[in-house]
Parts: structure tokens; C-alpha cells; sequence
RNA sequence: GGGCCUAUAGCUCAGAUGGUUAGAGCGCACGCCUGAUAAGCGUGAGGUCGAUAGUUCAAUUCUAUCUAGGCCCA
């Protein structure tokens, strides 16, 4: 008879292998076509609220592995909140003006885009944004990712860019909005500031000089060396390769912890950081330099460094003004004297030590961000003597005026790398031009800042320090952007007086136009059609105004999307609970948007702020193509599928760097290979089993069952908490261990017997299929946020359920805790056992290595145990050999015999282990070995049970 | 150069106010099973806890320096 086919054996439809690559795009044309987002959103009205506002990533090229760890996690963010039966939107954005997308479009356009007008480029930038959105939105679909796809927001829609105009609206209307002066670099070729990206850096030829500063008499006095004699002058020696920024100089800088020197030449003193005396008197062909001293910080550092030299003032070379000597960290002794010349109208660490002096007290006067020079790089009137001039022609003559005036010590020519146009090729110059600038500290916004920093959830903790060092050192917020594609810098300079007319009542007017026609409406319409009729300047009164040709800075206009996203959708959404960036935002958007939304609310717009790190290779080294190890999203979505990439985000240490290698992938396909079959597996044996009809008492479960619920049960807990806290990779340790621990390698091996052997209907077959059905279909919810395929694969594979097309396991919340009595009593009984067993196995092991055995239903256990231990087993006698899967356990009263061979023994537990060949004939059917075989003539080869099973 | 941060088995991660033989899962090796089968089970081997110095009776854990790496800034 063939026996065999009245086992249960597992039976189920669902794959072994996912086929992810091939599936998964399935899965998101079903989730679109049934509006799962939307349904879930209409499931969830009136539940609580939580709200993780989406960072808009950048709508240019397609999606790499940082955008796809970032979109993932919030998924899992929302997904698990979701589930957790909260009402969880996720609407998400892009970041579409700014420059790399202008610079693309002008580079395609090259010639053309001379004779094109604002308009026409700004209408190919927006082509362009609006390709890339597109192509980014199917590529985060493709991750499983799910969202409001349908309705995201642009920053370059109409009502976003009214949003935005109106937001600086309210800046300029509590105060703190002005115009100053800030350096750029500036092609006086085109006639264009240029940003950092937009410069080639090529060989020059500059003249390099080394140019006297000498000491006034107050100075000579407070350094000790008024009285010298013989000494005409003390001076400070600078050096500079653009010698056409002197007349803009305002200070000199030396380092607060560098060494200088006094060295006597001839009849004067010069100043130089000791360590450059010998190639400075090398490239000035100084006659018999002699060190005389040195105001040493080393090795006994002085307090406050150079604090001696600070504000001392020196006579400029070119004129008779004096400027004031300042300390500043960025001076470097690679190259000249130690001694930097400062101009702050003509470089960025001029200007901004030029900031931090005029905020503080060493100094009477302030400095000036003087710029002499022209649109064209043509001194100005300012400059009388070289007026008109282009800077880099008149550096000779002013070359030649410093020797009359006996300021130059030194004059060579120098072959360096020098940043040029990437349009035109020529030198590029630093130049301060007008632009406006938002104050930190009027209306105390650093100080409200600050304070809102401490009113934030930051995770990791260590981001609060990040961010508030940022913060509090920041200069004034310089919104002005010379470019064309963006929003306009809402304000007007008067035709007559060139004075700034920057009004929140025209800017509502603004933001009004700006929303019907959308911000191409400045560019298009002339200042007297954007301003009220009758507009007259305050201080002139003349009616004629020329509008601002800056855009504003993009990381305004993403830093609002508190108000033109989250404050739009509805009641209760602002301020959002979570802001999820990398660690670079805090300098960036999470920065921005504390900024925006203190001045236009006096609090944060977020409750919580998460970061990531970045993604790097299995080195640890960051991806670059030159390196050539960049791993591609879309490369392993083809290969392992997008599931396994979600796998990879929620097992990394995400708030650190995260690796990503073949090694890695490798492994997580292993572990996801085992999620899936234990799932597979549980299926498998559920296929005839009715919740509706076979539902058992908990109480009337065995031990075992009970304890394989108390192990779910503890999954449930750690997995929800893990969700609540963002610890991911704690729950796909969890997952991964109750699969191969809890499940695979006890409760369903130690089950088989039961499963396949039993009569279908008996009860304990029956208690244990309520106890798959319950952990798989828990299973699958509890891996929704992550799994997110595998989940909506598994639900469809339960047994008995109604398949609606409407349905889905993200429909769904996290299964709750089964109530088990004795819960505690059990847990310890049980790892009491599973330790036993464990030593059993062991056992085993070295008797198969014997060649006693081979399956372990081939053994009898002989099992010694110390009184205590004894009694404990003696109530589980009858279960003993099913927990170890072998056919007898014979019980013994003693911990270790003596004169008996024990195989294996464990003094802590109090207990030795032998084992022998089992006793009996192994049935036919169910490979126990049995006393019982062969006693009934009909089944000679059957034992009793499978006698009572068959009948 | 400055600020913030990281370094525990081949991989992903645990761990300890400083105190016995530093753990898990995976992978690997070997074996078993052939009624989860491109599956399942068992046993085992893997670590000078990045390096050096210091504090201490005792350091992988605390301190300093260094090395390697990441983000931001200059």
C-alpha cells in the first residue's frame, strides 16, 4: 500500500524563489490601478496624524543609491506608523530651479543661448525639470515606495512660487531684510557672476609682489621698538598675486598661532612668519637678513596667540590710510610671507573675517567692502589714478607705483592655477556686488533659533550639536542668486537714486501675479506693469524703478515647503512630525527651513529631525565614477530586486555610513531567501486549514504551541518598538532569527511529525495550523514596511481568505499580542528545555559521527538527570521525544553515573546524555521506530498510531 | 586646516557604571536527511574588540595621540 500518500504533506502554490526582478513591477502597476495609497489615506481619516514632510530631491538625472536609501526609509517610516494605525501621508516633492539644471540647459543650448530671451531659457530649464521629475517618480514607484504620486509638489509650479514670494514677504515685513555687499566671482568678460561650478581652473600668469606695510608710530610704540636706532621703519610684509586688489585693502591678517619674526634688513625691520624668512629674503633678494627676534608660541603656546599684534595698525602702500592688523585662521604658510593683505570687497575669507570683526570689539572703525571696480572690471572713479582701467592691465602700473612709493620689496612673476569662465575662458575676478541679505540677528532670529534647536527631537542626538554650531556662527543669509532660473528676488531700485524699494505690500501684489502667471511674469513684464500705478520712490519721489535682476538662494525656496506643502493639506499637519534627510542637511534644508519658519512662525516647522548617513563601498570609501565603485540602484533592482535593496536599507546602521558591496547583497538575498521560505513553509502547511472552522482554545494548546506563540508574541513586540524608535536593523535581526531559530529550527522541524502524520482533522494537527496561520499571517504585517513586496505576495497566498482585487496586506495594521496563560512560567520551563535539547543534539551528533545513526528518529535518548532536573523532565516525559525528533527518551534519576558511558554531560544543568539505537522495527509511514510495528496483520510495516491515523 | 562622527569574527549587527572562557544570525568547513529538496537539520572552526601611549589591582570599555574612513565647512 502506498502509505505516503495519506501524509499531509505541505502543499502550496507559492514560489520557492520571488523572481523579484520580474515581479515586483506587478506588484506597483496593481498597487497604482487599485489607488492603494489613496485607499489607505481614506482608511485612515480621523485616526491620529503623522506627518513625515517629504525633502525634495533635485530634479536632475535619474535616481542614485542615496535617493533610494533616503525615499526607502521614509517609506518604511510611514508604512509602519501607517500600520500602526495612524494616519501617515506622504506627499512628496521636488527641488526644481537652481542652478546645475540652468548650467545643463546652457551648456545643450552653447551658441543659441545668446540670442535667447529669460523667458525662452526658463522654459527649457522647466522642460528639462519636468523630464527628470517624471523619470525620478517612476524610479522611486519602482522601489515600492508608497505616496501621493498623483499630486507631488514642484517648486516651480505657480502657486509654490507665489508661496515663496510671499514667505519673503513676511521677511522683509519683520525687518531684517537688506542689501549689502558680498564677494562673487565675477567674469567681466560676459559681465555675469559665475558660481563655483560654472569656473575652469587653468594656468595664469600673475605678477606675484611682496609689499611693505609699514608700522604707525603708535604701533612702533606698543611693540617695544619706537626708540631703535638706526631703524627707519618696521613694516609688515605681505604678498599677493593680484596686486590690483590694494586699493581696496581694508587690513592685513596673520595667523593667532604662527611664529613671526623681525628681521633687520639694512636700515628697517620687516615682518614675516619665521618659518618663510629664508625663501622670502631668497625671492626679494634681501641683503644680509638678520633675525633679531621672534614672538615665539612654541612650544609654551601664549594665551590668545598673536593677541599682541591684533589691531595694530600699518600704513597702506598705495595711499596714506591706515589699516589694522587681524587674526584669521586661514592663513597658511605654503606660499608668501604669513601676512595676508585683506580686501574684503575681492575674496570670501577677506570678507567674511571682514564680518566678524565689525560684529566685534577690537576694532573703532568698521572695515569697508570697498570695490572699486566696474561691471566691466574697470577701476572706478574711486581709483582716480587708474580710472577706467581694466584690473589685470593696470596691475604694472600699480606695480610701478608701489616702487616710487618705496612700499615694494619684491616683484616676480608666478605661473599658478587660476579659476576662469567656463563660457568665455578668461580670468575670472572676485568682486562684492550688491545683493540682499536676510539678518540673523535682527529680531534675535539666531538667538530664536537656537532655542527652537533645543525644542527638537534630533535623532541621532548628535545632530542638535551639528546644527547649532551652525547656527550660531552663521553669517547674515545672503539670498541672492544672480541667475535666471528660479524666483525673482521680489524688489525694485529706484531709476533715479538707486535706492532699494523693497515693500511687503507690493510683494503680496507680486506673489498674487506670480500665482495666475507663475514667476515668468517678472521676467516678462516690464518694474511699472509688476508695481502699483503711482509708485513713487520715498526718497526722490521719481516714478521710474528698475525691478531686481537676482533670483533668491533655492535652499529659500525648499526651506519653505512648510508652508507652501504642509500648511496646505489640512489641520493639524504643521508643524510636520519628521523631517528625514542625510547628515548634509543641516547645513542644508533642515537649516533653511528652521530659518524660514522662525521668522514667518516663531517656531519649527518639524517635531523631529532623522538623519542617515551616506552611502559607501565595502571599503568604506565613498563612490565616485573615477573610482569605479559605484553601485546603481537601478543595477540591483534588475539583479536581486528592489527588495532586497529595502533589506539592505533596514539592516544598516543607517545613522552611520552605510556599505553596500556584492558581498553584502549576497548575504541579504541569503536572508531573505530564509524569510521567504519559512514563510513558504508555514503556507504550505495551512493549505487545509479554515480559520473560520478550526479554531482551537489557546488554554487546550500544548506547551509547544504555546511557547511558539510566545515567541511571536515577542516578535510582535520587539518588531512594533523597533518601528518606533527607527531601529530597523533590530527587527530584520528579529525577523531573521525567529525564522531560522524560532521557527525553522525548532518549532517546525520538532512539528513535521505532527503535521504530516496526524489525521487531518485531529486536534493537535488542527492547534498547530492555528498557530502557523497566526504567525504567517502576522508575519506578513509585520514585514510590510520592509518586505513590502514579499508581504502583499504572502497575503495573497493565505489560505481561506476572500481575494478581493481591493485588497492588501498595507491595508492592514500590526497584529497585537496573543494572550497565553502562564506566560511567564512557560517562557522558563521552555528555555529550560531548549537547552536540554540542545545538549541532546549534541549528543546525537557524535553518534552519527559514530555511525550509529543517521536521522536522528533512529535514536533512544538515555537521559541522567539530578534530582531536581529530574522531577522537571518527568512531567514532560511523554513530549521528550518529539522536542528532540527522536523515537524513545528514557528517563534516569541520577546526574552522572558512574561506570556508564555518557557521551555527553553538563554540570550546570545537572544532567549526562547517552544514546543508543532506538528500540523496535521504523514504521513505514512515519519513520518512528516502534515496539508496535508489525502488530497489526492488515498494516504489517505500520506502528500503532499510523494504524489509528490511516483508519 | 576647523566642526561633527565612525572603527567588535569573512558579512550585518549585539555587548559591558572598567572585572570570569566577548555573543547572535548569516557565510564557511564537515556531517545527516531526502516527506520544506536550487530546500531542511546538526556539529565545528573563526576575534591581540583599528594602532600606540597613559590612568587603574584590572581597559576592547575611560583619556590622549595616531591611522583609516564619512559628512559639513574653509
Amino acid at each position: 500500500m502506498d502509505y505516503k500518500s495519506t501524509l499531509n504533506l505541505p502543499r502550496t502554490a507559492f514560489p520557492m524563489k520571488g523572481n523579484l526582478p520580474n515581479r515586483e513591477p506587478e506588484f506597483v502597476a496593481r498597487w497604482m490601478k487599485q489607488g492603494l495609497y489613496q485607499r489607505i489615506q481614506a482608511s485612515r481619516v480621523g485616526k491620529p496624524l503623522y506627518v513625515l514632510h517629504d525633502g525634495p530631491p533635485y530634479a536632475n538625472g535619474h535616481i542614485h543609491i542615496g535617493h533610494a536609501l533616503n525615499k526607502i526609509l521614509k517609506d518604511i517610516i510611514v508604512k509602519s506608523r501607517t500600520m500602526e494605525g495612524m494616519q501617515a501621508p506622504y506627499v512628496p516633492g521636488w527641488d526644481c530651479h537652481g542652478l546645475p539644471i540652468e548650467h545643463q540647459v546652457t551648456k545643450q543650448l552653447g551658441e543659441k543661448k545668446k540670442d535667447m530671451s529669460a523667458t525662452d531659457l526658463r522654459r527649457q530649464c522647466r522642460e528639462y525639470a519636468d523630464k527628470f521629475w517624471n523619470i525620478q517618480r517612476d524610479e522611486f514607484q519602482r522601489l515600492g515606495v508608497l505616496g501621493d504620486w498623483d499630486r507631488p509638489y514642484l517648486t516651480m509650479d505657480k502657486a509654490y512660487e507665489a508661496t515663496i514670494i510671499r514667505e519673503f514677504g513676511k521677511f522683509v515685513e519683520r525687518g531684517g531684510v537688506y542689501k549689502g555687499l558680498k564677494p562673487v566671482l565675477w567674469c567681466t568678460q560676459d559681465q555675469t557672476a559665475l558660481a563655483e561650478a560654472e569656473v575652469e581652473y587653468m594656468d595664469h600668469e600673475s605678477p606675484s609682489v611682496y609689499v611693505k606695510f609699514p608700522f604707525d608710530a603708535t604701533s612702533r610704540e606698543r611693540l617695544g621698538l619706537a626708540g631703535l636706532k638706526g631703524v627707519e621703519n618696521i613694516s609688515i610684509v605681505i604678498w599677493t598675486t593680484t596686486p590690483w586688489t590694494l586699493p581696496a585693502n581694508q587690513a592685513i591678517a596673520i595667523h593667532p598661532r604662527i611664529d613671526y619674526a623681525f628681521v633687520l634688513v639694512g636700515k628697517e625691520i620687516l615682518v614675516m612668519a619665521e618659518k618663510l624668512v629664508e625663501a622670502v629674503s631668497e625671492a626679494c633678494a634681501l641683503k644680509k637678513p638678520d633675525i633679531l627676534g621672534c614672538k615665539k608660541l612654541y612650544p609654551e603656546p601664549v594665551e590668545g596667540g598673536n593677541d599682541g599684534f591684533e589691531a595694530l595698525h600699518c600704513q597702506r602702500p598705495l595711499d596714506n590710510g591706515l589699516s589694522p592688523i587681524l587674526l584669521g585662521d586661514f592663513v597658511t604658510l605654503e606660499q608668501g610671507t604669513g601676512c595676508v593683505h585683506i580686501a574684503p570687497g575681492h575674496g570670501m575669507d577677506d570678507y567674511l573675517l571682514a564680518l566678524k570683526y565689525n560684529a566685534g570689539q577690537v576694532l573703532t572703525e568698521p572695515l569697508q567692502v570697498k570695490v572699486p571696480v566696474d561691471d566691466h572690471g574697470r577701476f572706478t572713479e574711486e581709483v582716480h589714478e587708474f580710472a577706467g582701467q581694466h584690473v589685470f592691465k593696470a596691475n604694472p602700473a600699480i606695480v610701478e607705483k608701489l616702487k616710487q612709493r618705496g612700499t615694494l620689496l619684491g616683484h616676480e612673476t608666478l605661473l599658478h592655477s587660476y579659476p576662469h569662465c567656463w563660457r568665455c575662458k578668461k580670468p575670472v575676478i572676485f568682486r562684492a556686488t550688491q545683493q540682499w541679505f536676510v539678518s540673523m540677528d535682527e529680531g534675535r532670529l539666531r538667538e530664536r533659533a537656537l532655542e527652537e534647536i533645543d525644542r527638537v527631537q534630533w535623532i541621532p542626538e548628535r545632530g542638535r550639536e551639528r546644527i547649532y554650531g551652525m547656527v550660531e556662527n552663521r553669517p547674515d543669509w545672503c539670498l541672492s542668486r544672480q541667475r535666471i532660473w528660479g524666483t525673482p528676488v521680489p524688489g525694485f531700485t529706484c531709476a533715479q537714486c538707486q535706492i532699494p524699494l523693497i515693500d511687503a505690500q507690493i510683494i503680496d501684489r507680486i506673489a498674487d501675479l506670480v500665482s495666475k502667471h507663475g514667476a515668468d511674469v517678472w521676467f516678462e513684464r516690464p518694474a511699472r506693469e509688476l508695481l502699483p500705478e503711482g509708485t513713487t520712490c520715498a526718497a526722490c519721489g521719481a516714478t521710474e524703478f528698475n525691478k531686481e535682476q537676482d533670483i533668491l538662494d533655492v535652499w529659500f525656496e525648499s526651506g519653505v515647503s512648510h508652508a507652501a506643502v504642509v500648511k496646505q493639506q489640512g489641520d493639524g499637519w504643521w508643524p510636520a512630525s519628521l523631517y528625514l534627510e542625510g547628515s548634509d542637511q543641516h547645513r542644508g534644508w533642515f537649516h533653511s527651513a528652521l530659518l524660514s519658519s522662525v521668522t514667518t512662525d516663531g517656531q519649527a516647522p518639524y517635531r523631529a529631525v532623522l538623519t542617515h548617513g551616506f552611502v559607501v563601498d565595502g571599503q568604506g570609501k565613498k563612490m565616485s565614477k573615477s573610482a569605479g565603485n559605484v553601485v546603481a540602484p537601478q543595477d540591483v533592482i534588475k539583479q536581486h530586486g528592489a527588495e532586497i535593496l529595502r533589506l539592505w536599507v533596514a539592516a544598516q546602521d543607517y545613522q552611520e555610513d552605510l556599505r553596500i558591496s556584492s558581498q553584502i547583497l549576497t548575504q541579504l538575498v541569503e536572508a531573505y531567501r530564509k524569510i521567504r521560505n519559512t514563510c513558504r513553509y508555514l503556507l504550505s502547511n495551512v493549505y487545509d486549514f479554515d480559520p473560520h472552522k478550526h479554531q482551537v482554545e489557546i488554554s487546550r494548546l500544548p506547551e509547544l504551541d504555546r511557547w511558539a506563540l510566545l515567541r511571536f508574541n515577542n516578535l510582535i513586540s520587539q518588531v512594533r518598538q523597533g518601528y518606533e524608535i527607527f531601529d530597523f536593523r533590530q527587527i530584520v535581526h528579529e525577523l531573521d532569527y525567529f525564522c531560522s531559530v524560532d521557527m525553522s529550527a525548532t518549532y517546525l522541524d520538532i512539528l513535521k511529525d505532527r503535521l504530516y502524520t496526524f489525521a487531518p482533522d485531529s486536534p493537535l494537527r488542527r492547534g498547530s495550523q492555528m498557530v502557523l496561520f497566526h504567525i504567517v499571517t502576522g508575519l506578513a504585517r509585520l514585514m510590510a514596511p520592509i518586505l513590502s513586496f514579499t508581504a502583499e505576495d504572502v497575503w495573497d497566498a493565505v489560505p481561506g481568505r476572500d481575494p478581493s482585487p481591493d485588497d492588501s496586506v498595507h491595508l492592514s495594521t500590526f497584529p497585537a499580542s496573543a494572550a497565553i496563560p502562564d506566560e511567564a512560567e512557560l517562557d522558563a520551563n521552555w528555555k529550560r528545555l531548549l537547552a536540554i535539547r540542545t545538549i541532546v543534539l549534541s549528543a546525537l551528533e557524535e553518534q552519527r559521527r559514530e555511525k550509529i545513526i543517521g536521522s536522528s528518529l533512529e535514536a533512544r535518548v538515555m537521559l541522567h538527570a539530578v534530582p531536581a532536573l529530574h522531577e522537571f523532565l518527568q512531567a514532560y516525559e511523554r513530549e521528550l521525544p518529539t522536542l528532540f525528533i527522536v523515537s524513545q527518551v528514557v528517563l534516569h534519576p541520577t546526574g552522572n553515573p558512574a561506570g556508564e558511558k555518557q557521551l555527553v554531560s553538563d554540570e550546570a544543568l545537572g544532567m549526562s546524555v547517552n544514546v543508543v539505537k532506538a528500540k523496535g522495527e521504523k514504521c513505514e509511514r512515519c519513520w518512528n521506530y516502534r515496539d508496535t510495528v508489525g502488530r497489526v496483520p492488515e498494516h504489517p510495516t505500520l506502528c500503532d498510531r499510523c494504524i489509528e491515523a490511516v483508519a
